[in-house]
DNA sequence: CGCCATATGTACGCTAGCGTACATACACCC
DNA sequence: GGGTGTATGTACGCTAGCGTACATATGGCG
């Protein structure tokens, strides 16, 4: 039950950059920039050319698409597991949906240069980035087919289980407005549902907080999605001994423990199946 | 309005085998072998180990997700435009999606161990298979926010254009009970909408065949995720020299009709915006 | 040619979620 | 410490699509 400060930044909080080979992490660090992000902030618009890519360690990030009507939907988060900016190294350079900062927090940047330099070297970067992009496909996979299948409910535990995956406490600074938002379904029905889960105990919450109270409650309303995805980001970013020859050891954890620290969640969620 | 003989097989009839400069493709086309696939074969299983990519001709394949409880949804579909298989060189071998063949017909495959080699010479075939991951991206984003906002007919419409796209003819072998379990919807919805369609001239069918009339009709009645995904295909596998110095000309169609046959399509859709 | 499995048509009640329109209550700021 | 903007609560009719249960038609095969 370490208490995190979040004051103390360090790349390492990212689990991306927190599983480079010493060797890599060194070349890129002196072009981290730490940057602060403030909640709402559109990091890159529809179409827009990315001039970084983001890691983000406090932060969380929102990748959603805003329709002709605006309607609009989530379709994948990135946190402290990932990285914003994939189209930049997949060779496309921007992509039809936009970024917007979902939870406030920090995170550090790397010019879109710099990556590619490394990517193009071929080696754990190149690979690391690459499994992540397919657990981000994997992630808007499930949102498609969780958004055609699953009851708000459902889906509305999903995702603060996915957030709280992301944070270092239980609780999550967010309206219902902007939840509603997320899902892509209208602000009354999330009223109505957390009202559900705060009768059900399962969740507390005051006017743009959000506390969970009882997780592994949230985990049995939750559709199976959750754990799907879940279980793919461990299996294609933790598992490193795979194959396709992927056997260096994963740099060891910097001493920092928020480096770890949404990593119980996973231990925790692994257990049901 | 040259016809087809699908007996001519070849693999430049699969876009992204045609754009290989002829080098690389050279290297590859003695691994290349020629299958046939039936309807509703089982090309990789849910967690399935992949031994091959492959890479349609004239054969449509299907990603999607079957659920706990049965239901299932398309996530993606595959055609000549692209390869199945991503997951093998994206580093994670496998995919929690299932593979089937939509529309018999034939593809080219090659061996996951081939595959990689090209691809870790880090050439223009790592960088096309990079984009065409992009691309794929991009349309599974726009599936699940199609789920969440569209209605069934826009989704069909949406549906039985980005298959058109992939077919030599008008004309497509499929029943509505497939239809549905692809959009993961009834199939009382399917013919109470087709039935709409075709009441307004749009389609028409019979018992296990639907031959589309009037495609501007339907690009007037589906919804806007057609032309994002169409458009932005066309801009990762097309223009080629949009920046990241792939300034490498393709290597120039090999002569053979059938490879160009569904870009007529694209261009046609392209005049909407 | 006629049979029959399978594809398509239709109908009916039901429910989740929508759109709209308000009422209330909290937190922050002056 | 009261006012105000914003977040949350509630209510009501509406519709798309679901689940179920059948009826009908078609085309391929013996």
């Amino acid at each position: 039950m370490a208490t995190i400060k979040p004051a103390q930044n360090s790349p390492a909080q990212n689990h991306l950059l927190a599983s480079l080979p010493a060797e890599v992490f060194d070349r890129l660090s002196s072009s981290l920039e730490l940057i602060s992000m403030k909640l709402g902030e559109v990091i890159c618009e529809s179409g827009g050319q990315l001039q970084y890519v983001y890691f983000p360690t406090s932060a969380i990030l929102s990748l959603h698409y805003v329709m002709e009507d605006g309607a609009s939907s989530e379709i994948a988060g990135v946190g402290n597991e990932g990285v914003l900016g994939v189209s930049l190294f997949m060779g496309g350079n921007t992509t039809p949906s936009r970024a917007t900062v979902q939870t406030a927090g920090f995170g550090y940047r790397l010019k879109g240069r710099m990556m590619l330099d490394e990517f193009k070297r071929s080696g754990m970067f190149h690979d690391l980035l690459l499994r992540y992009a397919q657990a981000l496909m994997t992630q808007i996979s499930q949102t498609a087919v969780c958004n055609r299948h699953h009851s708000v409910e459902q889906q509305l535990c999903r995702w603060l289980l996915l957030t709280l995956d992301r944070l270092p406490s239980s609780e999550l600074t967010m309206t219902q407005e902007l939840i509603a938002s997320m899902l892509g379904v209208r602000r009354e029905g999330i009223t109505e549902t957390a009202g559900n889960l705060q009768r059900a105990g399962l969740i507390s919450y005051r006017r743009g907080h959000i506390t969970v109270i009882d997780r592994v409650g949230l985990e049995l309303r939750a559709c199976e999605c959750y754990n799907i995805v879940k279980k793919e980001f461990h299996r294609l970013l933790h598992d490193t001994g795979t194959s396709k020859g992927m056997q260096a050891s994963p740099r060891p954890m910097t001493g920092n423990p928020a480096a770890t620290s949404s990593l119980r969640s996973t231990e925790l969620s692994r257990e049901r199946q």
